[in-house]
Formats: structure tokens, sequence, C-alpha cells
DNA sequence: ACATAACCGTCCATACCGTACCGTGGATTT
DNA sequence: AAATCCACGGTACGGTATGGACGGTTATGT
């Protein structure tokens, strides 16, 4: 027992309790269409990380002689161990979310070259233009978040997903999100102009 | 023109664009109450950007010669230039979410040994012990949740985020997931066994 | 046979993360 | 005035993450 597992760490102890004596790429595969909406997960961390729970012992892995080399990995008893004690463990952490478009949104209000700098008498210079940046960064985050609403309810149709297992209702999680999104981008599409200090009385 | 820059490249761009001459550890302050939300972006992370942007000649910093030998950042002509030219490009960039949360409910029908020890009653099925964690898991996302919740809606009532500006709009979406993703976990803990293929015929 | 595509794994240079740590200097004690 | 404390402000470092490019291997089509 080294330090605390990174979560990571779980994510392919999890996925091998689900489905035994999976080669790596295969769980990539896994991984694309179902936790990777909620855990970013890339290809090559899968490999490395396999690696040290192998070197923890938690898993083994046997590799093909020949052929194509595929590891073959399986959980050991402590890897279950470890595995069904975090499941069973309390946990706080808190949704993390990395998204540009709000980012964006956020700083948009900027004295940028078009020649405004904050709005003393309220001389709309360049306001115009932000109004307009906002217009056009809500319009493609609708688009964007239309496409993975799509792409989620594509998955949920193709009924690889049990209705009522937990499986199916983290990608309920996503579908909400989504519907959640596209409506917050499109209040702001209709009226960009209301956040850039129309009505507003501030500082 | 170097490669694209990083997405923190513009954080750090975005926040001296709004508060110049601010120093790396007042970016962070201010982070933590606003940005961090959306965008995760710890501490040390921020020297190193700043570092980054000033080799690129985007920012520029004074170093103090004496006592606590504070970096004053600020955005050079060309800075602001990036800055602006991102904020005006299109972004297709979709919300990338890391729930740990999610995660253990994801993996939660696992074969595990049911007696735990740490209460073996030990004629428990397996099945009832996971319902157990499910309710657990939800009890727990939901109180820490809430917190969050709480957090934002002080935010808000704290009055430093001008009503109807794009960065009262990005907690906006704070408060809206918080809200939704309590309600989804409400959901489970109603029924935390209609998970676990209650009625379904499933394996 | 040959080309082509899908498999499967690896490498690598950077970048990132968090935490522990270290000096500063002002305020409060003693 | 010396000792203490604590908010500042920054750094170091070991481990992790990233993602694209590369290189072999089998299957598919022509």
């Amino acid at each position: 027992m080294p330090t605390a597992l990174p979560v990571s760490a779980y994510v392919v102890l999890g996925l091998l309790g689900r489905h035994d004596g999976a080669t790596p790429y295969q769980l990539d595969q896994r991984i694309r269409q179902s936790i990777g909406h909620f855990w970013v997960f890339p290809r090559s961390q899968l490999y490395a990380e396999a690696g040290r729970l192998v070197r923890r012992g938690l898993v083994v892995e046997r590799q093909e002689e020949g052929g194509r080399h595929r590891r073959t990995l399986s959980l050991t008893e402590e890897g279950r161990r470890e595995l069904c004690r975090w499941l069973a463990a309390p946990t706080r952490a808190i949704t993390e979310i990395h998204d540009e478009g709000l980012l964006r949104l956020y700083f948009q209000p900027q004295t940028c070259e078009a020649g405004i700098d904050a709005d003393a008498t309220g001389a709309a210079t360049g306001a115009a233009d932000t109004v307009d940046a906002i217009g056009r960064l809500a319009a493609e985050q609708i688009r964007a978040h239309e496409g993975q609403l799509d792409e989620y309810g594509r998955l949920v149709a193709s009924g690889t997903l049990p209705a009522g297992s937990p499986q199916r209702a983290t990608v309920e999680v996503g579908l909400r999100f989504e519907r959640m999104i596209i409506d917050f981008w499109r209040e702001i599409a209709a009226s960009p102009a209301h956040l850039v200090g129309e009505g507003g009385a501030e500082t």
C-alpha cells in the first residue's frame, strides 16, 4: 500500500473488474464510449497506468509471445480488493469542469484595439464588437453542444446500456448537462447585448 | 507566431487584460473565486505559464529587487493582440468533465467479496451491498454539491459580479449545473435498487 | 500478390499537478 | 526590542498526463 492511488488507476481497475482479461486497447475503446464522457483518459495513459498497476501487483499481464504482442490484463486478488475498497469508500470530490467556451465568455468585455476602454460615458464604440463576439461564441457553442447531445442520444439508442443501469444513469447526466448548457447559450444568443452592460448599473 | 498557445496561456492573458499589473499571486486568488469554477488552474502552473508568456514576449514582468521579490505582470502590445484574436476566434471545444462520483457510480455493480471485513454479517449477497454503496455515494454527492451550490450562492450574493455581466453569467452555469446534478443524485438516492437490475433481465 | 485499412502497442518531449518548503515583512506579544 | 506569529509571494521536485507520430501485425479487398 504505497501512497493512495490516483483516480486513473481506479479507472483501469474498475474497467477490468467488468471485463477481465481485456487488453489495454480494448479498454481504450470502451472508455471512449462510456467513461470518457465524464473522465478524460487518453490512450497512452492507459498503457502507463496498466504498467504501474502491474508493478504494484494489483494487475497481472500476459503478453503474447509473437504476433501483436497483445497484453491481456487481469485483476489480482489484491487488485479486486483495492477496487472494492475504493467503491465503498466515501468521496466528497466535486465535479471539475473545463469549458473553453465559458472561459471566453468570462473574458469577453475586453479592451481590444477596436478602441474602447471602460466605457465611461457610454460611447459604445467597441461594445458592438463585443456583442458580436458573444453572439458568435454562443452560436458555435450551441452547435457544438447539440452535436454532443446527439452523440449521447445515439449512445442511448444503440441499446448498449441496459435501461436503469448505473452506466445508463451516467449518460443521463450527460444528456441533462447538454440540454442545460444549450439552454444557457440560447439565452445568451437571444440577447448578447444584455451582457455588455446595457441595463446594468455597475462599476 | 509559435505554435498555438495552450488554453492556460489565455487564462493568464485574459486575467491580465482585466487586471493589468497584477502579480501571479493575485491572479491565483482571483482565479480561485471565478474562473476556477470552470477551468481548473493550480497555482504552480500559473508561475510556469507566466514564465512562458514572458519568453514569448506576450507579457513583461518586473520583479522587485528586494523584499518579497514580487513579480508584476503586464500585457505587451502583442500579448493584448493575441488575447483579442483568441476572444474573437471561433471555438468548437466541448466541455470536459471530471467527476469522480459518476465514475464510482459507473463501476458500481461489481463482484466484490460480500464479506467486507468492517462488518461481517457474512450472509449478505453482493446486490444488497451494491445498493448500499450507491445510496451512500448519492448521499455524499448530494452533500458535496449542495456545498458547492451554496458557494455559488454566496458568490452571487456578495455582489462582486455585476448583474447581467458575462462573469455573472458563467456563475449562472455553475448554479444550474449544481441544481441539475443534485436532482440527479436525489433520484438515485430515492431508488438505488432500481439501478442494480431489480426489474431487469440483464447480464 | 499487392495495396489498404484496421489493429495494437510504444515512444517522447513537453506540460501539468500538488505539495512541501523557504524567505519576507508586518503585526502582535512579551 | 526581541520573540513570535502569520499572511505573503515564490520555488523545487517527483510523479503524472498528453497526444501525436511511428512501427510492426493481421484482415480485407482487387
